[in-house]
This record gives structure tokens, C-alpha cells and sequence, in this order.
RNA sequence: GUGGAUGUAGUUCAAUGGUAGAGCACCAGAUUGUGGUUCUGGUUGUUGCGGGUUCAAGCCCCGUCAUCCACCCCA
């Protein structure tokens, strides 16, 4: 009896192409956190329910993976790392320090329906910095978006910035804070179902005069100064919250960095937990896949767990949203093959000789293979073809003798003959430069 | 979770209720010194899966699974 194999819907295998893209697409970011002084942590996939629902909205509760263990206990699968973070901070505090700055990537679990870019599976890369309630940490937060997104070959997308805070400081001043979550949630969906229907929406929620107002201020333009202005007139006059808005949107003008953001004062975020700047990324080319980097001010969370009182602000790259997303617009990041040469089987007995050839050539840094069968030489060739290996070595008896080899470029069909081993490592690596230099 | 569309070869796509097809890809053999050509032959397949109607179902009906779209929410 044959087990079909198959898999739950929204989880998904990977392959070597793809999870090629993706590694290289972590590895990249890793080294972009670093040069920010981010350290790594991990956290179980697993914890306890009710530390996960602790701060959760109905709607986590409706989406978590949740069940009993073989012991019995109510345990659920981690449905972001934020909320792990919260926990571990509170776990940890005494053995860290403040201000603390950690990344953190994997993966996490979410059961609702699927979409493109919609998965039950899917990888979350985030980077906070706890401890500290400041402007420069909001501002670095949007520094390292900016810089990783760069980093990774993007250069048409969108920063969205809000102030929760800010909104919340409006609404209290048009005496409206009481349905703040519902209208909140109504204003955050104006770029999809846009302004009369949300008008609509905030018409059942308030009174016709509030909705207007509502209005005016999530759709308060796109240059800053004079959106500004008017958020702050709305709001009742200057306050804490369009202060630390001004000072971040200062930074992003003195370092350049205009065309990569926007005050957007309808980004509000669904989750509850943010309490200051809000943010959301959207791809120039591809809006309709949804943000793919967002996150916040969430000065709160930890008061969960501890009674220290653990500030911290943060983002979250949705790194299968944004894979989908560079597969949609055929701008993947592939570098190509990850091996340099494959050693060709000719003879059976010469195996101990390919493998030390490759030995030495793995010695100097290069990626090296050796075919494990002597298969008919038009099969390896097909094989060095699937992997995109660009170069071939044929080691035969006269080769052996004269400690000479037969290469050739597997692309270009270019054969190098009686070339010795520093010769083939030179032609390999000044290949390598030239692709690299080409892509 | 609710509503809708779709599901045929590895892939891109055909087939009025009447015997499952084409290109590319793939495999075997021949030819090319060591693979790009050409020739010959071949698998291209439980038509997503399970039922039902019918003399007969890829096609019609029901269920189920998956993908996509909208709602909800979000990365």
C-alpha cells in the first residue's frame, strides 16, 4: 500500500533552486543585521497556550495551531516571534542588558486561509530593539528596512509610517476613543476598498461629522510637511506623539532617504499590541501581495510576563511573502550553481585520484564534486547540466602520468588541455569574477 | 471560517457524453573524438481523490483535497 505523498494546505516543500534563493536571501540579511550590531536568538516553536494568547485579539485565537500533547498540556505553535520575544525577554532580563537588540528568522505558524503569498508555513525574519523608548530606535528600525530590502536587490518599494499613538491622541480630542479598535481597523483598509466605503464603514461606527474628520486625516497627503501639519492640527495641537513623528521623519530627510518613505496615517496595524510608530512595506510593482516588512512601537508587550517594564519597537520581513513576491516579478536573486567543477568518473579505478584532486581544489576555497559512478560520460554531462556546474575535469591515464588534466567549460564547450591544477584553479576563479562582474 | 473560480503527461495547452492528444522536456539506441545537430523507438496519463447518474463520464451531479480570487485578518 502506497501513502500518497501528500501536504497540508499553506505548508509547502522547498527545492534546491528555490531554497537556494532563500538561503543566500538569509544569509544576506543576517550580515545586513550584524553590521547594525544585531545578535541572533531562537525561541521553541512550541510554548504554552496561554503564554502565545496572553495579548492576542479573538482573530490569533481563531488562527493558532493549538492542541494537547502527549502530557497532556495546552500548547499551541508559535504564530509570530514577537510575542515569543516578549516572553524570552521577561525569562532573560536579569542575565541580559538594556538596550537589548536581537534578530531572529524562522519559521511560524498561522492556520487560516490560503492566498498567494498567504501560507500556514512561512518564515519570519525579525529585528527589535527592547529596553529603550527612543526616537533613535524607531529611526533605526526604519534605517535597517531600508537597508535590508536594499541589500537584498530591491529598490521600488514603499516605507508606510503612522503613529498609532498619534490617531489614538485624535481621537480622543473628537471624543471618538471609545470604538478606537473598530475604526482602526475600518481606516487601515483605505488603500483597498477606498475612501467612500470606508466612509461608509465609519458612518455606522460614529456620526457623519466624526467620519468626515476621520477622513481628512488618514487621506492628509503624501508630502510630508503640509500632512504634518494637518495631522497635528486635527490631533488637537502638538503632543508627545507628532513630536517623535517629526524627529523620525527629520532623520529620514537629513540622511536621503525621502523616496523611500511615507507618513500614511491610515497604516494602523491590526495587532493591538503596538502602542507608538507603526509601519508597512509595500512593493511598488506588486502592491496587491501586501506588506512585506512591518512592525512597530510596542511598549507593553513584556508587562505580560513581568513587571519590569520592557519598552521595545520592531519589524518583521515576511521572507515567503517577499520570495513570492520576487517570483511573481521573475527578479529572483539566484546566483547559480554553488559548485565550481565536477570531476568526471572515467575509470573505476581511478576514484582515490579524483578525489584527491578535488581535495586539493577544495583546499584553495573552490566548490567541488566528484560524479560517483562510471556512468556513460553523456549522463554526467546531463547531470553537470542540471546542476549548473560550469566546469568539467577529465582525469585519464595520460593525465595521470603527467600530472596534467583536461578541463572544460561546461557552458562554453570550451576545452582547456593539458593545463595543471593551478592552471584550472586560475580559470575557475577568473570565471567566477566575470559572472559576478556580468550579474 | 464564509462565498466564488479552477484542477488533464515533468511542463505549457487541446479533446460535442462515444477508444486520451500536440509542442517542449524526459528515457533508450544509432551518429557527432567528450554532451548543443540529425535519425529511430519509447514512458509521456489511477484525467487531483472518492462516490453517483448513464449502455458509455476528462466532460453531468454530490462529496473531498489542493490552488487561485474576494471577505476577514495579516508577513
Amino acid at each position: 500500500m502506497i501513502i500518497e505523498p501528500r501536504i497540508l494546505k499553506g505548508f509547502r516543500d522547498s527545492l534546491p533552486k528555490q531554497e537556494r534563493i532563500k538561503r543566500d536571501l538569509i544569509h544576506s540579511l543576517e550580515m545586513q543585521f550584524r553590521t547594525f550590531g544585531f545578535e541572533p536568538i531562537d525561541t521553541p516553536a512550541l510554548e504554552y497556550t496561554d503564554v502565545l494568547l496572553g495579548k492576542g485579539s479573538g482573530e490569533t485565537d481563531k488562527q493558532i495551531y493549538r492542541f494537547l500533547d502527549n502530557g497532556k498540556r495546552d500548547v499551541s505553535m508559535r504564530f509570530d516571534l514577537t510575542v515569543p520575544f516578549a516572553r524570552f525577554m521577561a525569562a532573560h532580563i536579569n542575565e541580559l542588558y538594556e538596550p537589548f537588540k536581537r534578530y531572529h528568522i524562522a519559521k511560524v505558524w498561522r492556520g487560516e486561509n490560503t492566498q498567494k503569498g498567504r501560507f500556514r508555513e512561512f518564515y519570519q525574519c525579525d529585528f527589535d530593539i527592547v529596553g529603550v523608548d527612543s526616537m533613535s530606535a524607531d529611526f533605526e528600525i526604519l534605517l535597517m528596512m531600508y537597508q535590508s530590502l536594499t541589500a537584498i536587490g530591491l529598490d521600488s518599494f514603499t516605507i508606510k509610517v503612522s503613529h498609532r499613538g498619534l490617531f489614538n491622541t485624535f481621537l480622543a480630542h473628537n471624543g471618538i476613543q471609545e470604538q478606537s479598535a473598530e475604526i482602526l481597523r475600518t481606516v487601515d483598509k483605505l488603500s483597498k476598498i477606498g475612501e467612500t466605503a470606508v466612509r461608509e464603514q465609519l458612518c455606522t461606527l460614529t456620526d457623519v461629522a466624526a467620519a468626515d474628520r476621520i477622513l481628512s486625516f488618514i487621506s492628509c497627503g503624501k508630502d510630508f510637511k503640509t500632512a504634518f501639519a494637518s495631522l497635528t492640527s486635527l490631533s488637537g495641537g502638538p503632543s508627545e506623539a507628532s513630536e517623535r513623528l517629526e524627529q523620525i521623519f527629520g532623520m529620514i530627510d537629513e540622511l536621503g532617504l525621502n523616496d523611500y518613505f511615507e507618513l500614511d496615517a491610515s497604516i494602523t496595524r491590526g495587532l493591538d499590541y503596538y502602542t507608538g510608530i507603526v509601519y508597512e512595506t509595500i512593493l511598488t510593482d506588486l502592491p496587491s501581495i501586501g506588506s512585506i516588512c512591518s512592525g512597530g512601537r510596542y511598549n507593553e508587550l513584556a508587562s505580560l510576563y513581568t513587571k519590569r517594564s520592557i519598552p521595545g519597537v520592531g519589524a518583521s520581513i515576511g521572507l515567503d511573502r517577499l520570495l513570492a513576491a520576487l517570483e511573481e516579478l521573475e527578479s529572483s536573486t539566484d546566483q547559480g550553481s554553488m559548485v565550481d567543477l565536477i570531476i568526471f568518473a572515467l575509470d573505476e579505478h581511478d576514484f582515490s585520484r579524483y578525489h584527491h584532486t578535488a581535495q586539493q581544489l577544495r583546499a584553495r576555497g573552490l566548490h567541488v564534486e566528484v560524479f560517483p559512478t562510471k556512468k556513460k560520460l553523456q549522463q554526467q554531462f546531463k547531470y553537470a547540466q542540471k546542476k549548473e556546474i560550469p566546469f568539467g575535469l577529465f582525469i585519464g591515464e595520460d593525465e595521470a602520468a603527467s600530472e596534467t588534466f583536461t578541463m572544460k567549460n561546461l557552458i562554453e564547450r570550451e576545452a582547456f588541455e593539458h593545463i595543471s591544477i593551478d592552471d584550472a584553479y586560475t580559470i575557475i576563479t577568473s570565471h567566477r569574477e566575470h559572472t559576478i562582474d556580468k550579474s
